[in-house]
RNA sequence: GCCCGGAUGGCGAAACGGCAGACGCACAGGACUUAAAAUCCUGGGCUCCGGAAGGAGCGUGCGGGUUCGAAUCCCGCUCCGGGCACCA
């Protein structure tokens, strides 16, 4: 007779052999939710650690496996800081304004704020299945009137600004100074604005119906979008007054170097000079910049840009069809067709010659699409013989070709095959007033700057690639630029006390397809009486880009819920510290994509808030931290047409919570770029199954191999190794590696009979920040009562950590030849003797000399021998 | 073209200039089981010699260098990923 054998699902005692992830999650969610175990706390007495993710776009798809990546690495820090006795904030929330969620609305009638609630909704729940320590009431919503009224303040703040470049701050417009021969001072004022209207060459997305960043040109026109430049109205936002302090205050930073690299190239500093030629026969004169002002004696022509403001003036008239057509062509070009397809240089001569002041020549002026007009003066000096594109432009037209510089050592080839563009020694570069021969480029180029000062036709100027951000949207599902335009073509910002402008209801989201949005289309947007001035008019139909929201968020965290303001001085100023403690977020973790977009407009954004004192620092977020993409497991990136997507929800279905954080943690490096494996996961959870093992019997109760015991020296030592791992793992972190450690303890303990109480006690706190769940349960069958969310985190001891004998290697001629335990205290000494007496070593040595022997304590011996 | 990263077993990866491959996956052998699953134990970079214990050599993309000693530092390449790109 077997009366007992039955199925393992039908027989309770197989049941805990498995850790119950099912029951153990929820309970500990709905604890931690009950007692608002994560409920920030703000005591001034304590430190603060202000831990914050890249808050998501709420997508209708529901959050994606590469979310909790970058949310569990933040999780374990919060939980960690906690545990330090740190005040931590850890807050998430919506950036829910956006094109997706609008093109949803305009295909399903549905309003983008009922689907943004849906999708929020969603997301909420799968955070919350994740176990992840948010404090939840500090959640915030970037599309809520409450939210965005503050950055319609903001904006308020921008367009009632100017930029003192002598005082290098925002100052509010009232102050700038109007001088005296201004006759408009109102136009004066807004030309100045940090928020201007302007009719820009704008990136039009026709399928979009809206114009785009250029930072956001890419990504769209890599989704098969067509972007076409098309001269608009536009809201601008004067972020290139801000070029020098967003270069200089990176040194400020803990960010990647690649990141801060990505920055410095989109900002594109470069110094040279700006020289003036004149046009002969004409009061004309052209303005070109250059970096390598040093050359000037071998500027043989000049190119203008066809969009050149002088090209009217200068042409000649036997040129000027010519020109015409030349100029015709390239404004039809778009800015693709001019940049990659014309890699063939063409230009068109005008007809006009200009003074070349330093040698005095005539050198002609041409025009070629090769010459941007949004850089520099849209005019350049041509130097063929020391610019790679002057010289193929030269050697197509046939222009002459003049050497200035020649190599430190060695000589140029004549004629040259190539130009010379390193830096090398000035010459054939004297006239009458000036000589730079044999002069380094630096140097050169500091003499001829002088001299160009001096004789008034030239300065040194400093350029940047960066240029202003168009800020306006033709969008409904955006913040409102709070502006009323009225009849007369006069406009004014609304006032505080007017804010938020809300969004009007609609019930239909397509754009007009003339260029405007669909609030152009509701009448109460359009016909405004204001009740301030007794106008009429319509408010500003444009809406603000995304990126807005996103700039002031991490602020807005720190008091969520002021209505006075955007947020308590006294409140930023615990969670943001000041700039003499590297003060900012003290942890921002979120995806590489945003290295240049959200990372360059929120810096901007605080800095302008940061001049007049809204904020306490310079810079926004002290150290970044980017996450690595999880890929497919077939090692491409996740697509629901390739069909490799991992969806969090069946993987917490069928391993729990704590399993796939503490897999998608030891997948690797945090920032590297790495496939997801299925079978990876097993591996977890059997680690998990293993420490639940650890812990307990198999009907479920507190293990009766966990004794109230001292623990060995082994058993002390390796909790303690563990303890110091993790915690050093943790700050810098290497969470694969904490995870590995923890995993060879239970390795270890697991083989134990006895497992004394003090140890296993410990080893849960350091589990805990990975596997919260996991954790808490099992605290509580080690008879505590209380979250462990607060519990001191475990320190180690460096005298348990001491080894009394150390294995040392003994090499021979650098290779391995033995193995010695010694003592740890073993001197130098001490070691040579120990390896020449080792019997091993001794064979190796038969007939051969001593060279020499170098001995390092605690690591090994290395003789040399003939 | 320019600027950043990166390259280590079958796979994901470890490694203050000091025993390369911790930890995990996959695999192989064994224990338990009627069997399977689960669990536990054992094994392994490659090549060669040896019946075995063991021994010898070669190994971190390639070629040099520095060093007693290099995955690690330096120089020159190759390939892969990312960014920028007619920016004067």
């Amino acid at each position: 007779m077997r009366p007992h054998v039955s199925t393992p699902a039908a027989s309770p005692a197989f049941v805990p052999m498995s850790y119950p992830f099912d029951r153990i999650e929820p309970k500990w969610q709905r604890y931690w939710e009950k007692h608002g175990t994560f409920r920030t706390m703000e005591d001034p007495t304590k430190p603060k650690f202000y831990v914050l993710d890249m808050f998501p776009y709420p997508s209708g798809s529901g959050l994606h496996i590469g979310h909790p990546e970058g949310y569990t690495a933040t999780d374990i820090v919060a939980r960690y800081m906690r545990m330090r006795g740190y005040c931590v904030l850890h807050p998430m929330g919506w950036d829910a304004f956006g094109l997706p969620t609008e093109r949803y609305s305009m295909t399903t009638g549905i309003h983008p704020r009922v689907a943004t609630a849906e999708n929020v909704a969603t997301f909420k729940r799968q955070l919350a299945m994740l176990g992840f320590s948010y404090d939840w009431s500090r959640e915030i919503n970037t599309t809520d009137p409450r939210y965005y009224r503050w950055t319609q303040w903001m904006f308020r703040l921008i367009y009632n600004s100017w930029y003192d470049h002598e005082q290098q701050r925002a100052r509010p417009i009232e102050e700038l100074p109007i001088p005296a021969d201004v006759q408009d001072a109102e136009a004066y004022r807004d030309a100045h604005r940090l928020a201007y209207m302007a009719l820009v060459p704008v990136n039009w997305c026709e399928e979009l119906g809206t114009v785009l960043a250029n930072e956001e040109v890419d990504e769209w026109r890599q989704k098969g979008y067509t972007v076409e430049r098309r001269p608009m109205r536009q809201w601008m936002v004067r972020i290139t007054a801000y070029a020098e302090r967003l270069l200089a205050d990176l040194e400020l930073v803990e960010w990647p170097a690649s990141t801060k690299e990505m920055q410095r190239n989109w900002i594109g500093k470069s110094e040279g000079a700006e020289i003036t030629f004149p046009i002969i026969g004409s009061e004309a004169s052209v303005t070109v910049f250059t970096t390598r002002p040093d050359t000037l004696f071998g500027a043989t022509y000049l190119v203008l840009a066809p969009e050149h403001r002088l090209i009217e003036q200068i042409t000649t008239p036997n040129c000027s069809s010519a020109v015409a057509a030349y100029v015709a062509e390239a404004q039809r070009k778009t800015d693709l067709e001019r940049t990659e397809l014309s890699r063939e240089k063409t230009g068109v001569f005008t007809g006009a010659y200009a003074f070349n002041p330093a040698t005095g020549a005539e050198i002609p002026v041409w025009i070629a699409d090769y010459v941007l007009p949004h850089y520099g003066t849209g005019a350049i000096m041509a130097v063929p013989a020391h610019d790679q594109r002057d010289f193929e432009f030269a050697t197509a037209y046939g222009l002459p070709v003049e050497i200035v510089v020649r190599p430190r050592d060695g000589t140029l080839p004549e004629p040259l095959t190539e130009a010379f563009v390193a830096d090398g020694i000035a010459c054939n570069s004297t006239n009458a007033e000036l000589s730079l021969d044999g002069l380094p480029t630096a140097e050169a180029k500091e003499r001829i700057i002088a001299w160009l000062e001096q004789r008034r036709i030239g300065r040194r100027t400093v350029r940047y690639k960066l240029r202003d951000w168009l800020f306006s949207r033709q969008r409904y599902w955006g913040e409102p630029i709070p502006i009323i335009h009225f009849e007369d073509g006069t406009r004014r910002v609304l006032d505080e006390d007017e804010l938020p402008l809300e969004l009007p209801e609609v019930s239909e989201f397509k754009p007009t397809g003339t260029g405007d949005s669909v609030l152009a289309t509701v009448p109460e947007w359009m016909n405004v009486l204001d009740p301030k001035t007794g106008k009429r008019g319509h408010y500003e139909t444009n809406t603000m880009p995304q990126w807005a929201g996103s700039c002031w968020y991490y602020l807005r965290f720190c008091d969520p819920h002021n209505d006075a303001c955007f947020a308590d001085p006294d409140r930023l100023r615990y969670w943001l510290g000041t700039d003499s403690q590297r003060g900012g977020v003290d942890l921002y973790v979120g995806g590489a994509e945003h290295a240049v977009l959200h990372l360059l407009y929120a810096r901007f954004w605080h800095k302008l808030l940061y001049d007049y004192g809204y904020v306490p620092t310079k810079e926004p977020f002290a150290k970044l931290f980017h996450q690595g993409l999880i890929l497919g497991e077939d090692g491409r990136k996740m697509s629901k047409s390739l069909g490799n997507v991992i969806n969090p929800d069946d993987i917490v279905r069928d391993y729990g919570a704590d399993a796939l954080r503490l897999f998608e943690m030891f997948l690797g490096p945090l920032e590297a770029t790495k496939p997801w494996s299925s079978k990876g996961i097993e591996g977890i959870k059997r680690f998990l199954d293993r420490v639940w093992r650890m812990y307990t019997n198999p009907d479920g109760t507190l293990s009766s191999a966990i004794v109230n015991i001292p623990p060995t020296r082994e058993q002390a030592r390796l909790l303690h190794q563990t303890i110091k791992k993790v915690r050093h793992d943790i700050e810098s972190l290497s969470l694969n590696t904490a995870i590995a450690q923890m995993m060879i303890f239970a390795n270890e303990m697991s083989r134990m009979a006895q497992r004394p109480y003090q140890v296993m006690e410990q080893f849960v706190l350091v589990l805990a920040p990975f596997a919260p769940h996991l954790a808490e349960e099992l605290w509580q069958l080690l008879g505590h009562t209380e979250s462990l969310a607060y519990e001191p985190f475990p320190d180690w001891d460096e005298e348990l950590l001491r080894e009394e004998e150390v294995e040392i290697v003994v090499q021979i001629n650098s290779k391995v030849r033995s193995k010695l335990m010694v003592p740890v205290t073993a001197s130098a000494e001490e070691l040579r003797h120990h390896a020449l007496s080792s019997p091993d070593i001794e064979r190796h040595l038969q007939g051969k000399t001593i060279k020499n022997i170098i001995a390092v304590p605690g690591k090994l011996v290395n003789i040399l021998v003939e």
